[in-house]
DNA sequence: TAGATTGTTAATCGATTAACAATC
DNA sequence: TAGATTGTTAATCGATTAACAATC
C-alpha cells in the first residue's frame, strides 16, 4: 500500500511510559523548588535511579524538549510534562463515600493542583449529609442523579464499602461519568465506555509482604503446611 | 565452570509476576465464594482478561499446582498462592499518623486476613492519643522508640503529612523496621536495608487523567499554551 | 482409552539499554 | 570552535504468547 502523504500515525505511547510521567513531574517539581534551572538526562537519571537513555526515550515520545549540549530547562520541561498530564485541566470530580478514605481524599489539596477539582461529596449517612469538608458539601447519595444531570462530572472517586462499590460504579457510569477511581479490592466490569483506575491497597501491601519475605525470609507463624496435591 | 551438583539456583521471580499474584488470589477467593471447585487456565483467563498462557507461566514460577486434563483445584490453588504471598504470616504492623488516611487503614479489617496485624497507631495529636480504633490504641509518637524496642515491628504504614514523612521514615528504619508502606508522593531514600512500597495516589490519579484525555480528548480549560522552546 | 488441559519449550513481541551522529 | 548532550537508530534484554508433547 502506498501512503501518498506522511500519515500522522502517532504511535500510542505505552502504559509503561505514561506511568513514569507523574514521577518525572515530581522530580522536576523538586528541582524547581531547589532552584535548579537546567538538568541533563544523565544527572536526572542518577537522581531517579533509572537510565539516562530511558529518560530521553520517554520524553521523546512526546517531543524534543531538550537542547543538545545543554540538557533540559527544568521549568520548561516541568510545564511540558504538566501539559501532557493535563495538570491545567479542571476535571470535575466527585467523591462517593465520606468515610475515612473519602475524607482523606477530600482533604488532599494537591489533587486540585494536578487538575482535579472536587465539586461534591456523597454519602448515605444523615449525620454527614449537609456538612462540609474544605467548603465541599456532603450531599445525600440519593441526590446523585440530580446532581450529575445538573453539573458535568468527569471523574468519580469511589470510596464506599466493598459490597456497594459495583452498584455505585454502575450508577455513576450510567450517568455518563467517564473516569472511575476505584478503591475497592475488586475489578469493576461495566457495560459502559469508562476508564477505570484502581488503587488496590491490599494488593500493594501483599507485594510488600512478598518482598519482605523474599529478602529477609520471615518465619511463618502458622503450623506446617501440607504441600501434597491430592484431590 | 563445573557444577558438581545441580545447584538450587531458583531464578528470581520477576516483579511483573509477583504483582499479579494478589489479583489471582482475589479471583480465586471469588471462585471459592461461588462454590466453584475447579477451573482451567482457559476459563480463568477469560474471567481475568489475560491469556491462559500467562496464567500457566505465572503459576509455574512457583510450582505445578494443576493437573493435566483437569485444571486447577480452586481451593488448593487459593491456599498455595496464599502461602506464596504469606497470608498466614503475622506481620507486626504499626500505623503512623491517625488522620483520615491512618484511620482508614486502621479500619481495613481485610489486612489482618492477609497476614498483617496492626498492633499500634501513633500520632502527635493529644486529642487522639489514648483513644482507640478497633481496639488498637493510639499512642504518642514520642513513645515510638520505646514501643518498637519492646515490640517487634515488621512493617510501618506511613500516613503522616508530606513534610514529616522522610523524618518518620528515617526514625522507624533506624529502629529496625524492615518494611515501609509510604503514602506520601515522594520517593524515600534511606540509608537502611528496608523494603519500601509506595502508594502514590496522585500518580495514579494523573494516569487516570491521561487516559481520559487520550480516549475522550477533554478540552483544556486554560489559555493556549506557548509551545516554543526558546530559553 | 480418548479427551482435556497442564507444564514447558520455542517464537514473538515490546521495552530497555547502548551507541553515536546530529547539533546546540 | 570544541565540548556536551540530545534525539534516534540499532542491539539487547525480558516478558508475553503460541505451540505442543507429556500426562492425568
Amino acid at each position: 500500500m502506498y501512503w501518498g502523504v506522511k500519515m500522522n500515525l502517532k504511535k500510542k505511547v505505552s502504559l509503561a511510559v505514561v506511568k513514569r510521567l507523574p514521577r518525572y513531574y515530581r522530580y522536576l517539581s523538586d528541582l524547581l523548588k531547589m532552584d535548579i534551572k537546567r538538568i541533563s538526562s544523565q544527572e536526572l537519571s542518577s537522581r531517579m535511579g533509572i537510565t539516562a537513555s530511558q529518560i530521553r526515550q520517554d520524553l521523546n515520545c512526546f517531543g524534543g524538549f531538550g537542547q543538545q549540549g545543554y540538557g533540559y530547562n527544568v521549568e520548561y520541561l516541568f510545564n511540558e510534562i504538566g501539559n501532557i498530564l493535563g495538570t491545567n485541566n479542571k476535571y470535575q470530580t466527585i467523591i462517593i463515600g465520606a468515610g475515612n478514605m473519602g475524607q482523606a481524599l477530600a482533604n488532599y489539596t494537591n489533587f486540585e493542583k494536578r487538575g482535579f477539582k472536587i465539586i461534591s461529596i456523597f454519602d448515605v449517612d444523615p449525620k454527614l449529609v449537609g456538612t462540609e469538608i474544605r467548603d465541599i458539601e456532603i450531599r445525600d447519595l440519593e441526590t446523585l442523579e440530580d446532581f450529575i444531570s445538573q453539573n458535568y462530572v468527569d471523574i468519580a472517586m469511589l470510596a464506599v464499602p466493598y459490597e456497594q462499590t459495583p452498584v455505585v460504579a454502575e450508577r455513576v457510569a450510567k450517568l455518563g461519568v467517564r473516569g472511575l477511581w476505584n478503591f475497592s479490592p475488586m475489578d469493576l466490569k461495566l457495560p459502559y465506555d469508562v476508564i477505570i483506575e484502581n488503587v488496590h491497597l491490599s494488593d500493594s501491601l501483599m507485594v510488600l509482604g512478598y518482598k519482605l519475605n523474599e529478602k529477609f525470609d520471615f518465619t511463618r507463624n502458622d503450623s506446617e503446611k501440607n504441600n501434597d496435591c491430592d484431590f
